[in-house]
RNA sequence: GCCCCGGUGGCGGAACGGCAGACGCUUCGGACUUAAAAUCCGAUGCCCGCAAGGGCGUGCGGGUUCGAUUCCCGCCCGGGGCACCA
């Protein structure tokens, strides 16, 4: 080894730390330098220490933030850690240590490790969740959501008093379901027609009642939904995080039961956050995912009205009484569906509500109520997966009533399926089976009849079977409207603009748009989370707490383990939970909120961390917002980055950020896999290593017996398969900045890739063949020879080239491509007896950014006495680029034959008469028609002969 | 089932209308060494040939083009996401 790298990287380490090198300056003392913030997905702070995917994220940033500070601009490049979570408090309960203890613990290692791999972040702006100092911010950014509603006209947030003020002054109104809505009256309507009779004023209220609204209105609220419960964990989970009625942590059995839980409307905000991924440079697989789950649909809603029990079979009065029904005998009763094809209302045969739609007790007679409520029993006991499963397989049952079409005022029974969910749209569909493949299968299934009313554009009317017979498939494309009365013969998307303005002026449908988002379930029953700033009165009733009292620290329990009831751990800080104000008794919020809160807005606390009067300072966030370029695993593809949107749009709407989105361009790190395994395709299969496989045509098989089949494969890094690299070995073996070198050589940043320890050592290679190059070898004695010459010719043009390249490498986040350009140069330095001062300076600012400890000490073996991190990036002057001979290739029908050498001014005429001259190009010439003489400038020479 | 992304030597990968395989690893040969490691130099897609040279090659089949790994159409395989969302 000829040169030291644990002591040169722990000296450099050392003065980076000591002198604040990365420092990001404040906008006062920023003068004009352009501003950069790249950022990393902070990690949790896990026992098992950072893993080689942390590395490559953060070696790919930092050595974008060293080029960038090299080329002058202030770079915001922070660290922190997203500290609260299950698994420190699992940790806790195991074995009764704080999670404080073991988060600290945990912190110190990943600091220790992020430090030995050289990565310039600024410390002093090191973040930590579970700081009283941050998440006092976090419980403000509550409180800001708690007194926040979504107003339905501007389509923005506000505060709370605005919707007071409107509803006072009635300007707005509230509508039976607790919708706003414009007081019809202001807008200068008729109060008839407007409808006002249907809607409430705010004088008219009880106070209770009000208040009751007000809270329906904010963004967050409490509701009763239905969780998954795990009593083995003593907490609610996430979708996410249940396996087949499993907990996915410890296997404990999972229940469904609805509980009072908080939850945020970020359905709200479903509209922007789906339209604002527009501006936004993030890869396409990504922002479609964002967009399947949020999952927009254009439509109508259609009111179907059910048929009057006398016309049908009468609905008892016995029945009316058990199902609780309030309604007249022969009250009208609707069905509103949702649709997203309202063009093929005419082909609707018969209608399906989910099994727990509310109406269906309502309009089943009583002849039909055992078979409902048997189907119903059986629906309830099948798992989600297992409804699942039988997509194809429907199955249902008819209520006995019926239902009018209101276009065409053809009756229609109604069933009851589980392939309709209750929680999408109405929970309730018009069934068109000529036209959806779920329809036509239950259609087949009961022998519903099937009426085409779309004609596939292209096919004739005549080739179409007639509209109750026999049809193959369901056509659920686009194409002409037939059979449809008011919109035969328009096109798919005309004809649905014209059947939804007849409803509408009908008044028996309007537009609409549904959503699959639902609305964020806030809060868990663990211990180690942000304590909610909230205090609930005798009925529930939640009010904030004044914000002079944030941070709302958690209470010193020592007693983590679950209550086994729905009760939080915090229920046991018995002196905390009593609060008293004016008298009165409440009660605190024994719930946490979840790890998401605090990743939520980090990004924001970085450019102002140690402000205790806010949570940023206005004039610094616009500064540094938004982040330019943020890096991280896919696996957060939807829930934080959407979580994380949708609080800074609320922080947007309401005056506290500057900017509509937080992360204007996002790259995904490919995963690293872990080292390609070998196994024999035999029974049983035997694990083989890689020097007894070969390559036989397609296949793998063993040196030792080539009828054995043997195949390879890598996977996901996991301590169970015992594949995990550590980066400390890796550090300690070969040094930080070969394992950087290595892992940025691998290939492409968003590609996934294997890791193989065996090719390390190439990296190794390179940085020992540089030092030599530009120190020498004291093995050897051999001492280089760096001298202020001129640059011989050739490879002063590689040198510009090389700048060029790696310059442009880097700003497109191709590191593997920009270090073979280096090693190339190193390559060509390698010979040279005397290397030029220029050169030797040039190469080592290039190298810098991707190994820089080693070109820290190079620098300083130079003669230089200050640090280089913001030392100017070398320039390339493109005149030293120009090639004075050219060398092209000679083809011969699209065949390469020889390469000729012309001067770079030759004219085209010249070089083709050269080209045709070339001794291997010749021959293939001679004696054939030449067809076609074709010069490709600067790229090459083709001859058509025949 | 639907939607994305990918398929290039023994391996990781490069080129993304113009010399396929840059660069690294591996393997082989050579130098140094008593020897080995390390290091350095050379070779390394496959086939035919002593060689010069020639042929074949970017998952498969077609197409566009003077020219296709690259663009278009149809398949096959692998990875990821969604999955009765009306």
């Amino acid at each position: 080894m000829p040169y030291n790298f644990t002591a040169v990287e722990k000296k450099w380490q050392q003065y980076w730390l000591a002198n604040k090198s990365f420092r990001a300056l404040d906008p006062a003392e920023a003068g004009g330098a352009p501003k950069s913030y790249v950022l990393d997905m902070f990690p949790y702070p896990s026992g098992e220490g950072l893993h080689v995917g942390h590395c490559e994220q953060q070696t790919a940033t930092d050595i974008l933030c060293r080029y960038l500070r090299m080329k002058g601009h202030n770079v915001l490049h922070p660290i922190g850690w997203d500290a609260f979570g299950l698994p420190a408090e699992q940790y806790a309960i195991k074995t009764n240590t704080h999670p404080r203890v073991t988060t600290e613990r945990n912190i110190a290692n990943f600091r220790r490790q992020i430090q030995s791999l050289g990565f310039g972040y600024d410390w002093d702006r090191e973040v930590n969740t579970t700081d009283p100092n941050y998440y006092k911010w976090t419980q403000w950014i509550f409180l800001q959501l708690f007194n926040s509603y979504f107003d339905p006209i501007q389509e923005r947030a506000m505060p709370i008093g605005h919707l007071i003020n409107e509803l006072q002054n009635e300007n707005y109104v509230i509508a039976p379901d607790g919708s706003i809505h414009i007081n019809p009256v202001q807008e200068g309507l008729d109060p008839i027609t407007g409808d006002l009779r249907v809607e409430r004023i705010w004088t008219e209220l009880a106070p209770e009642e009000g208040r009751e609204i007000i809270d329906g209105q904010r963004l967050a609220y409490q509701a009763e939904v239905p969780v998954n419960w795990c009593p083995g964990l003593g907490t609610v989970l996430s979708n996410e995080e249940v396996i087949d009625g499993k907990s996915e942590v410890g296997g404990f059995p999972v229940e469904r039961r609805p509980m009072r839980q908080w939850m945020l409307r970020i359905t709200a905000y479903a509209d922007r956050l789906v339209n604002d991924l527009d501006l936004l440079q993030w890869p396409d697989s990504l922002k479609e995912m964002q967009r399947n789950w949020i999952g927009k649909s254009v439509g109508a809603d259609v009111d179907f009205e059910v048929v009057p029990p006398g016309d049908d079979v009468k609905r008892v009065e016995a029945n009316r009484r058990d199902t609780g029904d309030t309604t007249e005998p022969d009250e009208e009763l609707t069905i509103t569906v949702f649709t997203t094809r309202p063009d093929t209302l005419y082909g609707a045969t018969y209608m399906v509500l989910a099994p727990e739609h509310p109406l269906v007790d309502r309009i089943t007679p009583t002849s039909h109520r055992e078979t409902i409520e048997s189907y119903r029993t059986m629906i309830a006991g099948k798992s989600d997966r297992d409804r699942m499963a039988e997509t194809k397989d429907k199955s249902g049952v008819f209520t006995g009533a019926h239902a009018i079409n209101p276009v065409n005022d053809q009756k229609l029974p109604i069933y009851i399926a589980d392939y309709v969910l209750m929680g999408y749209g109405t929970g309730a569909i018009m069934a068109v089976p000529a036209h959806d493949e779920r329809d036509f299968d239950f259609a087949k299934k009961f022998n519903l009849p099937i009426r085409q009313v779309v004609r596939p554009s292209g096919m004739a009317v005549s080739a179409m079977q007639g509209p109750t017979e026999e049809v193959e498939a369901a056509f659920v494309g686009e194409g002409i409207a037939i059979n449809s009365d008011v919109i035969n013969d328009l096109p798919t998307a005309e004809a649905k603009e014209r059947i939804i303005s007849i409803l509408e002026r009908e008044g028996t449908g309007r537009r609409s748009v549904k959503y699959k988002l639902r609305d964020w379930l806030f809060s868990r029953q663990r211990y180690w989370g942000e304590p909610f700033p909230i205090v609930l009165d005798e009925a529930g009733n939640a009010y904030d707490i004044p914000e002079s009292e944030l941070p709302l620290k958690l209470p010193e329990i020592d007693d983590f383990k679950p209550t086994g009831t729905p009760e939080p751990p915090l229920s046991k800080a018995r002196e905390w939970l009593r609060y008293e104000r004016d008298g009165k008794v409440f009660t605190r919020e024994t719930n946490t909120m979840p790890q998401w809160a605090g990743s939520c807005w980090y990004y924001l606390r970085y450019i102002d961390p140690h402000n205790d009067q806010r949570f940023v300072d206005p004039e610094k966030e616009q500064y540094w917002m938004p982040v330019d370029l943020y890096v991280g695993g896919v696996e957060h593809a939807v829930l934080h980055l959407l979580y994380a949107r949708f609080w800074h749009k609320v922080l947007f709407d309401l005056g506290h950020v500057s900017t509509l989105e937080p992360f204007m361009r996002l790259v995904n790190q490919g995963l690293i896999l872990g080292e390609m395994e070998y196994h024999t395709v035999e029974d049983p299969p035997r694990k083989v290593s890689e020097d007894e496989v070969e390559k036989r045509g397609e296949n793998y098989v063993l040196k030792s017996d080539p009828t054995v089949k043997v195949k390879a494969e890598s996977f996901k890094m996991s301590k169970s398969r015992g594949n995990v690299v550590n980066p400390d070995d890796i550090v300690r073996d070969y040094g930080a900045d070969t394992f950087r070198l290595y892992e940025m050589y691998m290939g492409p940043l968003e590609a996934q890739k294997p890791w193989n320890t065996r090719d390390i050592v190439g990296m190794a290679r390179f940085l020992n063949g540089v030092w030599r190059n530009l120190v020498g070898d004291e093995e050897t004695n051999k001492v280089a020879k760096i001298e202020p010459i001129a640059i011989p010719e050739t490879i002063d043009r590689q040198m510009h080239r090389t700048i060029k390249k790696v310059e442009e490498d880097i700003a497109g986040l191709r590191f593997n491509t920009a270090i073979a350009e280096l090693i190339k140069l190193n390559n060509e330095m390698t010979k040279l007896a005397v290397i030029s001062r220029e050169l030797a300076e040039n190469f080592t600012l290039m190298l810098a950014p991707f190994a820089p400890h080693i070109a820290e000490e190079l620098w300083e073996r130079l003669g230089h006495t200050k640090s280089l991190a913001r030392r100017p990036w070398p320039t390339h002057e493109p005149a030293k680029l120009l090639e004075t001979t050219l060398e092209l290739p000679v083809q011969v029908n699209g065949k390469l034959r020889d390469k000729i050498a012309v001067p770079a001014d030759a004219d085209e005429e010249t070089i083709l008469t050269t080209a045709a001259a070339a001794p291997g190009a010749k021959p293939w010439i001679e004696g054939k028609t030449m067809r076609k003489r074709l010069y490709v400038p600067k790229k090459l020479v083709n001859f058509v002969v025949g």
